[in-house]
DNA sequence: CTGTTAGCGCCTTCAC
DNA sequence: GTGAAGGCGCTAACAG
C-alpha cells in the first residue's frame, strides 16, 4: 500500500507482522505522536478537527497502544492479581466471574493465582508484585504475605493496593469486602433452635481462618441466645471440603449420642456430611437435620436440598474490584464493606422430633 | 545505606520507590548491564567469577526484572491467555489448576477470559491479543474468534499461538488437547446396555457443541455395538447445567413411556435430573438409572452417588499448557494429544429391573 | 567473554 | 493547541 515506516519489502516471508505504532497513526492523521496520544488521553485538550483525523486514523489502521511501552512509561500494568487458596473450590467461581467482569469494564486484566493449598506459591505473590507486573490484589486467601519485610535480599517494593475479600485481614489497614459471618452463623444456630434442636453440632473450617473463628462465635451467640449450652464434644473440625465433611459424617454415625441437627460451615462439608449420614441409613431430616453455609449451585439440588446461608457471591466479587479501581485511580472507598447474606430454607433440615 | 543510583534523598516521603533496576545491579556487580542480563539469560555466557558477582548482587539487592522493559524489548509478555466459556462451571476449576501450575513453573502468568455465554465477550480475547498482551492463549471453548479478518479497521495482528482445549476446533490448525468423547461416550452407552437396559434416553449438550457432535455420536455408537435401534425421542436436550438437567427430569416424569435409563453428558445435567426424579417420588436407580459424564467432585457424594465418566482434567490443563509452552519457545510440539478416561462405576446405575 | 550502543513504543515535560 | 525530544528499563547487535 504505502511505504511509510517499513522500509523492508521482506513483508510477505516475515511471520511477525509489527503492529500499528502511534507513529503510523500520527504520519496518516498529520499530527504529531504527542497530538495522538494525546487526542486518546486528554481529548479535551486536543482541536476538534486533529481529534476528528486522528481518531480517522486509527479506526482505518486499527491501532491499540502497545501495552508494554504504556505500562514502562506510565509505571501502570492495567493488571490486577487476585490470590485464592483453591480454584478448584466452586465458592470461588462466581466470585471470580464478578471481579473479572469488573475489572475488564474498566480496562483491567486479571491475573489469578491459585494458592493451592501450598504456602511455597505464595512466591507467586511476591513474583507479581515485586515485579510490579500488577497495578493492585484482591486477596481472597486472608494472608498478607509477600510484606516484603524490607530486609537483605528483600526488593524494596512499592506497596500497592491491596483489598480483602471474604476473610478479612486482622491488623491489614486495608479495605474489607465481606459479609457478617458471625451473624450469619449466629442466625443459622438460633432457626435449628428454633425447630426445637438442643443438641446442635458444628462443623468447623480450618481452625486458622478467619471466617471459622467468626462463624465460631457466631454459632456460639446463636446457642446464647436460644438458651442452649454449649458443648465442646459437639465440635467436628473440618476444613470446608467434601472430604472434610464425609470424615465428619463418619465420626457422627459412630457415636453413641449423636446431635439432632449439624451446622456445617460449608456447603461442601454438609454435602459430603448427608452423603455418608445417608451410606449409614440416617435419614435426613427426619433422623439429623444438615444445614450448610454459602449457597452453591449444588445446594439446591442436593438430596435433600440444603438449608443454608446465602452469600452474594458475585457481587462480592464486583464490590472488590470497584473498590480496587476506585483506589487504583485515587478516588476515595470504603474501608469496609458487608453484604447482605439470607438464610435459605430447604428440605434438609426439620423439626426436632 | 548506601548512595549509588539513589541520588535523592526524598526517599522517606516519596511514596513511590524506585525498584532496583539492571543498572544497579551492574554498578554493584562492577559489570555492564549487558553481563547482568546475560547472567540471567544465558549463564553459560558469563565467566564464572562475573555471573557470581552478579548473582551476589541481585541477592543483595533483590532486584527484580522489570517486566514492561522487558516485553517492550522482547516482544514477549510471558502471559497466556485461558478462554472459557464459563468461569462458574466446576468442571473447569481443575482444569484452571492444571494449567496455571504449568504456567507458572516456566515462568509464564495466566490471566483469565470467562465468556460468560454472552459473545459481545469475545471482544476480550480480540482486545489482549490484539494488544500484544499475551504470548498465547488456550481455548477452552471451541471456537476461533478474534480471527482479525486482515480488513479495514481490524488491527493487522500477529497470531499468536493458540492451543484448543477440550473442545476441539474444526478446522483450525492449532494443537489439540482432548479426551476421545465418542468412544467415552459408547462406552457408557454400552455400559447401560449391558445391563439390560433398552430404552436408553440421552440428555445433550448444546447442539452447536463440537462435544456435544461427539457423544452424540459415541451414543449411538453404543446402541448400535449393542444392537439397539436408536429412538429420536429418547435424545432430551440440554445445555451441561444443572438447570437443564432439571429441566430434562420434569419432562421425563410426565411421559407414559419413560426410559430405563438416561444418560447425561455432564454430571451437573445428571445430578439436576436426579433431583428431580427424586421429588417427583421416583427412585434411582431402581425406578430408573442415571449416568452422568465428567466426574466432578460432586459426582462421587451425590445421592445416589453417580455412575460417570472420569475426565483427568488437571492433566488435560498441564498438558496443554505444556504444548502452548513448547509452541511459544519453538520446541516441536504433538498436534494431537488425547488422554484416557475411565468409566467409574458408583450407585446411581444398576441393573434394568 | 565483555562492554558500548541503539532502540522497543509510548507519554510527558518543555518550548513555542 | 501543538511539536520536538528525552527517557522509562531492558536486551539484541555489534565490536572488541
Amino acid at each position: 500500500m504505502d511505504d511509510l515506516g517499513q522500509s523492508d519489502s521482506a513483508e510477505r516471508e516475515d511471520p511477525r507482522i509489527r503492529a500499528t505504532r502511534i507513529q503510523d497513526v500520527a504520519k496518516l492523521a498529520d499530527v504529531s505522536t504527542a497530538t495522538v496520544s494525546r487526542a486518546l488521553a486528554t481529548p479535551e485538550r486536543v482541536s476538534p478537527e486533529a481529534r476528528a483525523r486522528v481518531l480517522e486514523a486509527i479506526a482505518k489502521t486499527g491501532y491499540v497502544p502497545n501495552p508494554a511501552a504504556r505500562s514502562l512509561r506510565s509505571q501502570k500494568t492495567f493488571m490486577v492479581l487476585v490470590v485464592l487458596p483453591d480454584l478448584s473450590n466452586t465458592f470461588f467461581s462466581k466470585i471470580l466471574r464478578g471481579i473479572e467482569e469488573t475489572l475488564f469494564d474498566a480496562g483491567y486484566g486479571m491475573i489469578i493465582s491459585d494458592l493451592d493449598g501450598s504456602p511455597a506459591k505464595e512466591a507467586h505473590f511476591a513474583a507479581f508484585t515485586a515485579a510490579g507486573r500488577v497495578d493492585g490484589a484482591i486477596l481472597l486467601n486472608g494472608h498478607l504475605f509477600g510484606q516484603s519485610r524490607e530486609g537483605e535480599g528483600q526488593p524494596a517494593r512499592i506497596a500497592i493496593p491491596l483489598v480483602a475479600l471474604c476473610e478479612a485481614i486482622p491488623g491489614a489497614d486495608i479495605p474489607q469486602i465481606e459479609i457478617d459471618n458471625r451473624a450469619a452463623a449466629s442466625r443459622m444456630t438460633q432457626h435449628l433452635a428454633s425447630l426445637g434442636h438442643r443438641r446442635i453440632a458444628y462443623v468447623s473450617g480450618p481452625a486458622s481462618n478467619i471466617l471459622e473463628r467468626e462463624r465460631f462465635l457466631g454459632f456460639k451467640d446463636g446457642l446464647e441466645a436460644a438458651g442452649l449450652p454449649f458443648d465442646p464434644a459437639f465440635v467436628i473440625p473440618g476444613d470446608y471440603t467434601i472430604e472434610s465433611g464425609v470424615a465428619a459424617g463418619q465420626g457422627l454415625v459412630a457415636r453413641k449420642t449423636r446431635p439432632t441437627a449439624v451446622f456445617c460451615t460449608s456447603d461442601e462439608m454438609a454435602i459430603g456430611l448427608m452423603r455418608t449420614l445417608l451410606s449409614a441409613g440416617l435419614r435426613v431430616p427426619e433422623d439429623i437435620s444438615v444445614a450448610g453455609f454459602d449457597d452453591i449451585e449444588f445446594a439446591a439440588v442436593a438430596e435433600p436440598s440444603l438449608t443454608t446461608i446465602h452469600q452474594p457471591r458475585r457481587e462480592l466479587g464486583q464490590a472488590a474490584a470497584t473498590v480496587l479501581i476506585d483506589l487504583l485511580q485515587g478516588r476515595p472507598t470504603r474501608k469496609q464493606i458487608r453484604l447482605e447474606t439470607e438464610l435459605v430454607i430447604r428440605d434438609s433440615v426439620a423439626p426436632a422430633g
